[in-house]
DNA sequence: TGACGAATAGCACGACCGTACTATTATGGA
DNA sequence: TCCATAATAGTACGGTCGTGCTATTCGTCA
């Protein structure tokens, strides 16, 4: 009974690996049974199905995400050392090779309904909301404005991330890490109280 | 001589279409072929390799972007009012059905590389040097600060508009444009020279 | 240790892919 | 109008895909 999960869980690392370099749809059964030693069809009836193994797959991500990314930084004091964590985590995240799984991912199965793709949307709507709370959060401690909206806060640190992720994995562009870092560093500065400081 | 130009011209837009939806990748010869009216034989003679026929998408979009988006904000007035058109004229690129192609096909091509990823990035910067430049005009004309870096300017409204198609066009939220209006204004607000007021 | 069930492998299938090669049809200039 | 040639269709091949069915090996508990 062991044995299989144990193999289920190396697969879905091999798996993670695989498609946050090249795709979640370009993962093919084949081609991950190669890399994970096993034949395609002793692999297959693991998960029954491809759809059912790119839902292991995204939630095997989500995994990973919420113990590198989210609770780490969710150790952070609240308010604006955390909503700094939350972003300064994402940063390392998202240089793995391939980038953002969920970046990458997110635009393969925009125009792909199923199971996959749900559970992808739940898992960025659930890091949206983290942000989100994170940024309502350093409003009640103090640290960012009463009249902020904690909502388009976090839009928009989304969109900083997703920047970072185009210019770093597609354009190449060096400078990457350092432009986000400057966008993050003027979204927190707008969203202060007057009278609080950096920290 | 006019008639293979005159196809070739009908196939490219056909597939500008469907590869907007379904992806630059998701797009096959047979399918594009059966899409057409064409044999699938028939269309393939008109690009040798389906990598040709990549890269020819892709420059039938930048054809179509530039004529969109591009030359009507590039006839607004230098400055601000530029600024403005070149992100609004987006906007409304952006809604198409499938969303905008140029983000849709960086995801799908950032490690695919190859002739079409080539054509997609220099399409890419092109554009993000189009929003540089206006940024730095901006400046010239006294609408925005002295000290702004164009460049950094560019970075983040590209991450705004990456951010508006993927609230779009993956997690479905109806307030997508409105907050990448917002998001918007606020990028120019802390632009503009002090005294500038809003045009 | 034996046996039963889980885990894995082997193999075959139909579908679709990109791409050759050849045949047919349409077009446009002499 | 005729004909060279461009444009399109037909067909076939090798490859990979996901998936079903059957056999074999292995882990585990009585």
């Amino acid at each position: 009974m062991a044995k299989g999960e144990q193999t289920r869980q190396a697969i879905l690392a091999r798996a993670f690996e695989l498609s946050n370099v090249i795709g979640v749809a370009g993962l093919s059964i084949g081609r991950l049974a190669e890399s994970t030693g096993l034949s395609k069809s002793g692999l297959f009836a693991h998960f029954g199905s491809k759809e059912a193994l790119e839902v292991a797959v995204v939630q095997e991500a989500s995994r990973q995400f919420v113990q590198d990314v989210m609770v780490p930084a969710l150790r952070q004091p609240r308010g604006e050392p955390r909503v700094r964590a939350l972003f300064e985590r994402w940063l390392t995240w998202g240089q793995r090779p391939g980038g953002c799984f969920f970046v990458g991912a997110s635009a393969e199965l925009d125009d792909r309904p199923g199971l996959p793709r749900d559970a992808l949307v739940q898992a960025c709507k659930d890091w949206i909301d983290e942000l989100t709370k994170a940024a309502r959060i350093a409003i009640t401690e103090g640290h960012f404005r009463t009249d902020l909206d904690p909502e388009q806060f976090a839009f928009e640190e989304y969109g900083v991330m997703l920047g970072a992720h185009t210019f770093l994995k597609f354009l190449h562009d060096p400078g990457s890490l350092d432009r986000a870092r400057e966008a993050f560093e003027r979204l927190v500065t707008t969203a202060r109280a007057p009278g609080s400081r950096a920290r």
